[in-house]
RNA sequence: GACUUGGUAGCUCAGCCGGUAGAGCAACUGACUCUUAAUCAGUGGGUCGAGGGUUCGAUCCCCUCCCAGGUCACCA
């Protein structure tokens, strides 16, 4: 990234001078009232044409097709892309000629924002098309975008592709792929008509903290930060569980909150620093009850994204209308090794990992070895909504006890096409069963798990007063929408995915060229002649600096003064 | 964190055995009143990711580093 501007950033610039020149604000302020958009027109024009004899629209332009004293051009607005036909006569029934020959053929560029008055016609090709009467500036773009080209196949020649660049740049990636919309544009379906659901149901959004002295409620590395005036350590949440426990506690029936979860850990395609999670909680209800709310819920949401319950998943149709598949955790692990682990101590749990080529570690629970053959045996088959229910009491401390099975919890993950989606629990509420449930995970601490849940003393004594039974449940949102839009990364599903810092290029700001007797205008010259730094410049031959400045003055046909011989030398004392 | 692939013009990419770079699009100049990957003629545009090393000479070979992608590990 250099300061330096290229040879198309210049010229706009240039042309950005000669627009008020000309007496043209190139970023007006005033509104400009927008009566139609491109993907309306499109749409409607045939069926009714009568409507579309005049109309208004704003938009980049992407497109040029110059004829002389006529042009095509394609219009892109928020819905769509249009074509619009200008006529130099048509735009300038006057002598003066300056709107089209100058303006618009030679200061306008592809990325300007331009507002269109004109009628809606089909061309001798058949294209709809807005035939301009009036043509408004209304932001001049001074970075060239990408040319994206699309054939009459709708094959793409010069894809802006470059996934570093598509993420650093967001808005130039919706902008030449505006394909890429529609991502976003379900994740706000998937979103909103989740909580239209929940809001049917009568239950209420809530926010909870994000910053946490305590740090509970899942098993993650935080984000440690610091408050000035307590002087204490705060964290960024990895969880809200414990939180929306205290509101049942409270006396609401339902709530529910969609919020950011935090988690200091590797990133990869499934994994951002920072992701959405979606949490409810729900008194008096238990989790087979929840299994059919998840289904119920899924298959609503699915269908306001797709108008289907289906969702096409790379090689997969998976269907979201319930009932799903319920399988317990030993069974699942049964019918895809043959093995029953269900009566297993941690050692035998041991010998059927080292059996089955599964790396552990001495760190590692009952609790932890049994999800290690899961993940590695079973989760890839789970292809269709499968629920995977009755965890074993070590890997879940916030769940009940299962009401009949020793040793297990009441538990279930949603698994669909072999990932996790949801999880859910009957909410413990006994509270003493809670606290010896938390000393187990400082036990588990002190062997090495840096993952185990950590104490909360409030959330303790939040239980001491009494939370009804409860059923709660999150659901991965970006994880739900990667499903939903059938993408395999989740940086295609979060607009600014976390990224490392760019570097920068050790430049020189403006101002300490100027201190040195370079006026402003000139700065750039050297810049571009490269010199990025005084040290750099100072460093050059001075007699050679003075010839080349005024060679570049008429190479970029600058019109602006060049300096006296004494002031250039003047820079190198 | 490990392995691996890549980083060359505004964008997408070539670049042979080491001799300081090419194409298409975009830009610029000109022609053109229904084009649509517009066309035609011409012209410019580069710190070859950064820094070292080897060499008479490095985009190319070697080393270190930076950034990104992929795979794996980690991530109840």
């Amino acid at each position: 990234m250099s300061i330096a501007l290229s040879e198309q950033e210049i010229i706009r610039r240039e042309s950005l001078q000669q627009l008020r020149a000309l007496g043209i604000d190139p970023y007006p302020a005033e509104e400009f009232k927008v009566t139609a958009q491109a993907q309306d027109i499109t749409d409607n024009f045939e069926a009714h044409p009568d409507t579309y004899k005049s109309v208004t629209i704003a938009g980049r332009i992407m497109n040029r097709r110059i004829m002389g004293s006529a042009s095509f051009a394609e219009l892109q607005d928020s819905t769509g892309r249009i074509q619009i036909y200008l006529k130099r006569d048509d735009i300038c029934p006057d002598e003066d000629k300056t709107l089209y020959n100058t303006v618009f053929k030679k200061l306008l560029d592809i990325g300007d924002y331009v507002g269109v008055k004109g009628y809606v016609f089909l061309t001798q090709t058949g294209e709809i098309s807005v035939h301009v009467q009036e043509l408004t500036i209304l932001a001049k773009s001074l970075k060239p975008l990408p040319v994206v080209k699309r054939d009459e196949e709708g094959n793409i020649h010069d894809g802006f592709t470059d996934p570093e660049s598509r993420y650093r740049q967001r808005y130039v990636d919706l902008t030449v792929n505006p394909e890429f919309k529609q991502i976003f544009i379900k994740r706000s379906k998937v979103i909103s008509a989740m909580r239209n659901y929940f809001n049917k149901q009568g239950w209420m959004e809530v926010e909870t903290p994000i910053l946490q002295p305590v740090h509970g409620g899942a098993a993650a590395r935080p984000f440690a930060t610091h408050h000035n005036t307590l002087d204490m350590p705060l964290f960024l949440r990895i969880a809200n569980e414990l939180y929306l426990k205290r509101l049942i506690v409270a006396g609401f029936d339902g709530v529910y909150e969609f919020g950011k979860m935090f988690r200091n850990e590797g990133m990869d395609r499934t994994h951002n620093p920072e992701f959405t999670a979606m949490e409810i909680y729900v008194a008096y209800k238990d989790y087979i009850w929840m299994m059919e709310m998840v289904e119920n819920c899924l298959e609503e949401v699915t269908r306001a994204v797709h108008g289907i319950a289906a969702v096409q998943v790379g090689p997969n149709e998976i269907n979201f209308a319930g009932p799903y598949t319920r399988l317990s955790m030993y069974d699942s692990i049964l019918k895809y090794t043959g093995i029953d682990v269900s009566a297993m101590d941690e050692a035998g749990l041991r010998s059927t990992c080292a059996d089955l080529k599964i790396e552990v570690d001495a760190s590692m629970g009952k609790g932890k070895l049994i999800d290690e053959i899961f993940s590695a045996k079973v989760e890839a088959n789970l292809i269709q909504p499968t629920y995977i229910t009755d965890y074993p009491i070590e890997m879940t401390p916030l769940a009940k006890k299962h009401r009949t099975k020793d040793g297990l919890v009441e538990r279930f993950e949603l698994f669909v096409n072999g990932k996790e989606i949801a999880n859910a629990y009957s909410e413990l509420n006994d509270p003493i069963d809670q606290r010896e449930r938390l000393e187990e995970q400082l036990i588990l601490a002190g062997r090495g798990d840096d993952e185990a849940m950590a104490m909360d003393d409030d959330f303790l004594r939040a239980l001491e007063y009494g939370m009804p039974p409860t059923s709660g449940l999150g659901i991965g949102i970006d994880r739900l929408v990667m499903l939903l839009t059938n993408q395999s990364t989740i940086q295609e599903v979060l607009f600014f995915p976390q990224m490392r810092p760019e570097k920068k290029v050790k430049v020189a700001t403006a101002d300490d060229f100027i201190n040195i007797g370079v006026p402003a205008e000139w700065v750039q010259v050297l810049n571009k002649m490269g010199f990025n730094t005084v040290e750099e410049l100072k460093a050059a031959n001075p007699n050679k600096v003075f010839n080349d400045l005024g060679g570049m003055r008429k190479k970029l046909k600058l019109e602006i003064t060049m300096p006296v011989k004494e002031v250039v030398m003047g820079w190198f004392e």
